[in-house]
Parts: C-alpha cells; sequence; structure tokens
DNA sequence: TGTACATCAGTGAACGCGCGTTCACTGATGTAC
DNA sequence: TGTACATCAGTGAACGCGCGTTCACTGATGTAC
C-alpha cells in the first residue's frame, strides 16, 4: 500500500469507527465480529490492529464517538424548550425506532455497555453527563437535581423506544412512542426553572 | 441413566429454564452459550437437544417463563396503589440494580430482544401486555389508553435501572434511581381513574 | 419370583464454523543522494 | 533529473478457541413372560 499524509491513517480510523458504530447498534456488540466491521469499511481483518489494540479498545472509542455525536446533534437545535421538543419528538418517532443504525446508541446499546469493561463504561457516563449537562443548560437548569430530573426523563425516552422496537404489535409500537413523547415533555418542563 | 417418572423430564427442562434465565439475565443471550447454560443445570451440552429444538427455541422459552414469574411475583403484591408503589420501589432499588439475575427480563435483556426472532418478540409482548393488563386492573383503570400510559411508566422503569446499571458513578446511579422513582408514580397516579 | 428385554434421559466426542488476534509480507510513495 | 531505499498502512493466511448442533452410545429401571 501508499505512503500516505499525515491525514490519511487518522482518517481511516474515524471510518471505521463510524461503520463499527452502525454496525454495533444493528447487530449489537457480542453480535458484530472484527472482521465484518473492518469489510464495512473496505479494508481487511489484519488492518484493524494497526489502529486499535482490541475489540474492547474499539468498543470504548466507539461509544465515545457516538457520544460525541449525539451531542453535536444536539447542539445543533434551536435553543430553550423548543428545541428540546423537537428532538423528543424526533428521538420517539417511528423513523428512529425503524432506523437503529442512524440512532441513538443509548437505546440500542444500554445492556451490553453495563456488562462492558470499566473503560468503556467511565467513557459511556462522561459522555451521557456532558449532554444531559447540555440539555440543562439549554433549559436554564443548573445543579445535581436538574440533571437527575433530565437523566429520568431521558431514561422514559430510552425505555419507550426500546420498548417500540422489542414489542410486535405496530399500533401498540406507535401507541408507547405516542403516550411517551407527553410524559416526557411533561418531565422536561418539571425540570424547567419556573 | 434411570428410566424416570412422567414428572422427571419437565422438572428438568424447568431447570433449564430457570438457570438459562439467570445466566442470559448476567451475561446476554450472545454472551451465553449453550455448554455453559447445561453446565450450570447440572447436565452435559448433549442433552439440551433433547428438551429444546435449537438455541433460539430456548430464548423464546426463557422469555415466557421470565415474563410468567415476573407476573407472579406481582400478583402476590397487596392490591391498589399500595402494591403498586412497593413494586416501583423494589424495582428502582439498589439491590435490583446490582442483582441482574434475580432481576427483571426487560430491563437486563430489552436490546437483544429486539433482535430476536418473531416467535421471541411475539411471546414478549404477549407476556408484557398481560403484565400491563394486571396492573392497569389492579389500579381500576381500563382500556388502550390506561394500557398505553402504564407502558410508558414502565418503560421510565426500565430505562433508569439500565442507566443505572451502565452509568459507573455511584452518587449519579443512585441518583438516577431515587428520582425515577418519584417520576414513575406520578406517571402511574396520572394512569389511574380520578 | 426370576430373568430378558425395551425404554429413553442423559453422555461426551466430534462436526464445521466464525471468533479475536498475530504476523510475515506487500507495494506505492516520499526522501536522500 | 534519476535512482535506490526506507517507510508503513494495509493484506491475508494462520493460530487456538468456543460456538451451536449431531449422534452413536450408556445404563438404570419398568414391563413382559
Amino acid at each position: 500500500m501508499a505512503r500516505y499524509d499525515a491525514e490519511h491513517k487518522q482518517a481511516t480510523r474515524q471510518r471505521i469507527l463510524e461503520t463499527a458504530g452502525r454496525r454495533f447498534k444493528v447487530d449489537g456488540i457480542d453480535g458484530s465480529g472484527v472482521a465484518v466491521l473492518m469489510k464495512d469499511a473496505g479494508l481487511t481483518n489484519g488492518a484493524f490492529y494497526g489502529h486499535f489494540d482490541s475489540k474492547d479498545d474499539l468498543v470504548a472509542a466507539m461509544i465515545a464517538d457516538q457520544l460525541d455525536r449525539q451531542r453535536a446533534y444536539l447542539s445543533g437545535l434551536e435553543p430553550g424548550i423548543a428545541g428540546i421538543e423537537r428532538f423528543v419528538r424526533e428521538y420517539l418517532s417511528p423513523a428512529h425506532r425503524d432506523g437503529r443504525g442512524d440512532g441513538c446508541p443509548s437505546s440500542a446499546l444500554i445492556d451490553e455497555i453495563a456488562r462492558q469493561s470499566d473503560a468503556t463504561r467511565r467513557v459511556y457516563t462522561e459522555g451521557m453527563t456532558a449532554i444531559v449537562d447540555d440539555l440543562a443548560a439549554t433549559l436554564g437548569a443548573k445543579g445535581p437535581a436538574a440533571r437527575r430530573k433530565l437523566f429520568s426523563a431521558f431514561a422514559l425516552m430510552v425505555g419507550a423506544l426500546q420498548l417500540s422496537r422489542a414489542v410486535d404489535d405496530p399500533s401498540l409500537s406507535a401507541g408507547i412512542l405516542a403516550r411517551s413523547v407527553v410524559d416526557a415533555l411533561t418531565l422536561i418542563r418539571a425540570a424547567a426553572p419556573t
């Protein structure tokens, strides 16, 4: 292979992270093999270890990357409660339910994250705290109580999306999403200062 | 091996279901091998296929069994809102967070359930609907709107327990549980007829 | 009552396969002279 | 300007291992005679 300029290897690593994120969210972490991940990224299995120490190392990096992307998406919304309402409606939509690969890493992987290495759980905790603190700031809410209220509201969103995916009855699935939009917005409004 | 009485094989099947339920909830479905499951149950790998057609078949039977147990547990609580409050507090407790193996199958496995066969998702949908309808009946609530409200409240409980397990900061984990008790009870009270 | 046999839950070795990981090798290009 | 060489991202075969599944076999007991 060619000798590349300085950014090339970094770009390949980023490409592996992107495609691995999608794969992991669709098939699970245990359900996705390194060889398949690399083929998705247009490479062969052997090249993996030039970019990551191990699959565990990739998992931690991929969680960090996914939460960075989610945070960036949220920072692009209009400020205040209006942007958050938009977020809640998009999150609890049939499109998000049916598009795991492009969706929220928490809703697709949280069961497995709880079983991962200390490093991965650390990175998840940091990423989620950053996101929730951003949301609190947008609402003008401060302090640990506001953070807890927003984590609780986010928990409802994660749980509702997961239930809507697990259930095989389309009208029940749609009903769960619709109801949880109302409930999530109620909890979020209660977290904003009056 | 000995020739056994009529109940023997049924009892063995039940033992496999119990131990598999615990294993799957601790290590995940993809993370638990048939040989290990059988060793847990005091048998060797080959005996498995005398009881189940495949690992997929076991997974569906195990989800049905786990939800049956959860439903039986709920039916043993005192009737009315008092029993439900007790359920919510036990569900969102540090003991449940730290005891995946003995806990709620939804909180441990819902990500994976969404990726399972049609048969497993069918069984999950039926089991969850039965549980939620029982809760609605206890509250004296009826109809699809009450069902949706209770599914939404249960989604909050599932999501909050999962978040409390995924996060590596003990005080954040405890804070999420404490806050979500309050929020879950608010949503459940709002689902009861006035 | 005593013995030969049918039953069948469970055993354990073996199957092909994909897993995570290692490593000797390739080959296009930047650099040195 | 032309050529030899060092670099290093990526290749692809191979490693030991555990996976889900199959199957010929075992052996204690109920039943037939």
